[in-house]
DNA sequence: TGACTATTGGTCATGTTGACTATAAAGAGT
DNA sequence: ACTCTTTATAGTCAACATGACCAATAGTCA
């Protein structure tokens, strides 16, 4: 509830607050940056410089600012770290918030935990900030400092439970992509491999997931027949959604995350749905 | 982020703290609990005593303590506000953070939102707060106070979107319930009829959706012919999942949300989807 | 007794998916 | 130039899931 009805009667009270005590908590916001770079998952990371955790790897992120959201935090930090100039069109997703109280020995620090999805992989150029931010294999990862891997894990797991239900893997492509490009979005998340032809009939069937570049544009890039071009749609709903094969695990293992350090909440097929 | 390496320099630094500068948020918790009653969804509100917002109703919650987690001071407040005795089997699903500036107009107030899914509905006692908790039918609210209206919708379409690929559903069914009831679960929080006979072979064609009660017991109190009775399943998930028919649009209308006071994000699927 | 209601069992057509075959069009290697 | 490899694309077919039904059963209510 926004108003403090009930006298948790701790620290100060601040003004216009008379009645009613609270105890102040620092509020940041922790980003799960995803792109796709040479065909596997990476995560946007930097390296901490100061103790706890000093030289670890970390999720990007910062304080929430008086006079802005969390949402908007996580945007302005985005940009920082990332050097990019139009984050206003990039896919934002707040995953969850991270509240145990000792999730940061120094001090009660509540975070509020976004997804990103980035198309390409431009080097992230510090903008600014202390430790170099950079890209790393989500495969090939220590463990992170604080709770971060837990984080990036629910970030994995929702952003996987997303592809099924809804259009978000256009986020990961370029402006104009192939379909194959898009098929192996799906691949480098769930880490399976899907059949082409099913793949190809499923997205085309689905109105509005993805429309072709009227130029009968092809890329000839790479090996193989050279392949049409697609846009991005304007449905960003998958009915029926495109599940994904049961009958294998993941083989992108995640990275190290044994103890988990909040409770009583379900992961996200929520995906699904959620 | 956890650690704060950008030097976001306002506020009193606290103690330990001595380089990094922070602004001090109060953090709270705000509970949409729902259940139903007599065939139709209800929330469990307060009506506020005091300005702002004075005599309007609002979800139930409080601060977050020092010592606890969000999901803790969910659950805890949750005990307060139902007189409940045994909230600790009870699924708490956290939804997401809400951060706007103004939200509330006294000061800062970040509040984490959850969903609650009670089966039957006990007559809130209040527990020692203020103003007393009511049940109230979700489609007959009124404007709520802060956000909450927001919240409000949220949960349901989250909670709706669970329902298509997860077994949330006996979360607001008694230990040992019917087929029918089951039924009704979806039929009221979609706000669509299904078919009895489709619905059955779905749910039993899952497996670990719901369990047979062993001694062939049956419900007979109602009209129509006696049904067996079912006990929740140890499955959580559906698959494939049991999909909203598509061709409706929900009669259940949401309490008025005109104003979208929290930006980036996209509702739920997550719905199918998490 | 008869009307009514809800559960339960069943069929049938349709739509979707998974597995698979085949062809086309490019680059790489010899 | 030729072959091999790679990828895209077209298409088929069976298994499965779903939606729309029909029908029988077993209670309550008047």
């Amino acid at each position: 509830m926004t108003a403090p009805v009930n006298g948790a009667a701790r620290g100060r009270a601040p003004e216009g607050y008379d009645k009613y005590a609270f105890e102040p908590f620092a509020v940041t916001v922790d980003l799960a940056v995803l792109t796709l770079r040479a065909g596997a998952l990476h995560v946007l990371l930097v390296e901490r410089g100061h103790e706890p955790y000093a030289g670890r790897w970390a999720l990007p992120g910062g304080f929430v600012l008086p006079h802005e959201s969390a949402e908007e935090a996580a945007r302005r930090e985005l940009a920082e770290e990332t050097g990019l100039s139009d984050v206003s069109g990039l896919r934002l997703e707040q995953l969850r918030t991270y509240s145990q109280p000792d999730r940061d020995p120094r001090m009660r620090v509540v975070s509020v935990a976004f997804a990103a999805l980035l198309p390409d992989a431009p080097e992230p150029h510090g903008g600014g900030d202390a430790a170099q931010a950079q890209w790393l294999r989500y495969n090939a990862l220590g463990p992170l400092a604080f709770d971060h891997d837990r984080i990036l894990a629910d970030a994995h797991d929702r952003i996987g439970a997303k592809l099924e239900y809804s259009c978000i893997a256009t986020a990961f492509c370029p402006p104009e992509f192939t379909l194959g490009e898009l098929r192996q979005v799906y691949e480098t998340v769930w880490g399976t491999a899907l059949d082409p032809p099913n793949f190809r009939r499923k997205v085309l069937a689905t109105p509005g997931f993805v429309e072709p570049v009227p130029g009968a544009a092809r890329l000839t890039g790479g090996r193989g027949k050279p392949a049409a071009l697609y846009r991005a749609g304007t449905a960003d709903t998958l009915h029926p959604p495109l599940l994904r094969p049961s009958t294998s695990v993941s083989p992108a293992s995640p990275p190290s995350s044994p103890s988990p350090t909040t409770s009583a909440s379900t992961p996200s097929p929520e995906g699904r749905p959620a």
